[in-house]
DNA sequence: TGAATATATGAATATCTGTTCATGTGATGA
DNA sequence: TCATCACATGAACAGATATTCATATATTCA
């Protein structure tokens, strides 16, 4: 926007859609846990205290917003960030708060 | 995050409210909006489409999260964003959107 | 094939949130 | 001081959302 044409409408709505999925506590701490390590489902859940259930529902958005992705070994699915982009939104967003 | 520790909890919740900010599409067309001048409520009311109390009611969330800041010049106040950290915030986003 | 384990999903519910309508507050100018 | 303009705010309502419980799916191993 520095220098850029307002975005246009349509870009917007992606945009408060994508910001939507960070504005949640579960959803950020999840992101947070799995961004050095992959890590199976149920390791989340017991890291963070919370239902298996819980988990999976808030880590399906986060799959169709692609801002993770999953591999399958076994029984188990790992879980990790799908790319740094991600981790860099989050150092932003905690720049902001400490400033 | 990168080398950092986990940020702590209560700084992930703080970070999901600034973030629940930005995902509103009627608070980031405000931010967009009033991002490269100043503009008094009526006028970013007339740009955007909308009622003037539904854009007083989300500047005033805005306000509260610091991400805009206000002057008053006769019966007007005018709006601009608080600092250029928001820019960035948003712009990081967008780059997500259209990778 | 059947039991056990890991994960996903659907339905229900309680809570939160954005918008609207009505009204309040503050500033200007006659 | 009164009318008008610009903005803020409270209440109410509709729509969205996170969690829980129950259950389904998929994989492994005996």
């Amino acid at each position: 926007m520095e220098n850029r044409n307002l975005p246009e409408l349509d870009v917007l709505f992606d945009l408060a859609d994508l910001f939507k999925v960070f504005g949640d506590s579960t959803r950020l701490r999840i992101m947070c846990t799995i961004s050095n390590e992959e890590m199976p489902v149920l390791a989340i859940a017991e890291a963070l205290g919370m239902e298996q259930s819980t988990i999976s529902h808030q880590l399906r958005v986060l799959r169709q917003n692609k801002l993770v992705r999953s591999r399958r070994e076994g029984k188990q699915i790992y879980y990790t960030l799908d790319d740094d982009h991600v981790k860099k939104i989050i150092e932003m967003g905690i720049d902001h708060i400490l400033e």
